[in-house]
DNA sequence: TATTGTTATACTCTATAACTATA
DNA sequence: TATAGTTATAGAGTATAACAATA
């Protein structure tokens, strides 16, 4: 009989440990947690505008220009004129930029295989159930608080 | 069979959900994390001088400084003289502090007995298991990367 | 008029380095 | 001489508000 308090506490702890990992991990590349955050949509949509981004990374677009600003200076995006809006920017992944996301991805994977590579597939499949609900139960407890 | 990599990212989301949740319960209650993180230090400790918390939260003493200005300011701690060492100033919980450390702590241990009310025992016992071999794991591949 | 992105301003978290007061 | 905590300085992430250029 597990205590629901002990499993939300390594939750937390699991969650605690991928955040500093997770953080060198980037910082070995030169990206702060922002910047790959955007980095890593902008790979997702393709050239987007900074209004875009403001609106998909669910922040004050007064921050997107400091992320733009540090990710240009840094070599991995450029900002590039919009065909048609004299308004906008297209924010766009250079070829560093491209490469790099893609060694993230790939470093995430065999991290993966690593985490996981003593686990039986009966217990992995548990565990994955097992997150899928929590999530699950978030999202609903969420949607219940939202509604009132 | 689960694929590793989808496990990887259940368990990434849930971090960033529960990191957002934290986040906003600690500012209804007027803390920031660093600043949480250090009351939750400061009532398991009791009463520390800056050095010993610049220790424990791994954080510059300058940081500290402005952490505990910041908890001053906003009620939670004061600085006290050091008995014994007329350098060292020694931070204390308010009784304020105290009490919102509790409601959080009470606040957490009740969204446990939520989030894990629908779950049948077998599945928490199995998703805590799975857990632990998680974390250490990526204890164990730490360790293996800290020795070269 | 509404929208895009900027400048202006401010707060928090973080760091290193230099300095003061004490040990 | 070493230690505790500060001031000085700097960079990153976040926000709101005012403003320019453009739609």
């Amino acid at each position: 009989m597990t205590d629901p308090v002990a499993a939300l506490a390594r939750i937390q702890e699991l969650a605690l440990l991928l955040n500093g990992d997770m953080d060198e991990g980037l910082a070995a590349f030169g990206l702060t947690p922002a910047r790959a955050h955007l980095v890593g949509e902008l790979r997702r949509l393709g050239p987007s505008t900074q209004r875009v981004l403001s609106d998909v990374i669910e922040v004050s677009p007064r921050n997107i220009t400091g992320l733009v600003d540090g990710l240009v200076a840094t070599g991995f995006v450029t900002r590039e004129a919009h065909p048609t809006d004299r308004r906008a920017t297209l924010v766009t992944l250079t070829s560093q930029g491209t490469a790099v996301t893609e060694r993230l991805q790939l470093e995430n994977d065999r991290f993966a295989q690593q985490l996981f590579a003593d686990m039986p597939p009966r217990r992995l499949d548990a565990l994955h159930a097992g997150l899928g609900d929590v999530i699950a139960t978030i999202q609903a407890l969420r949607e219940a608080a939202s509604r009132g």
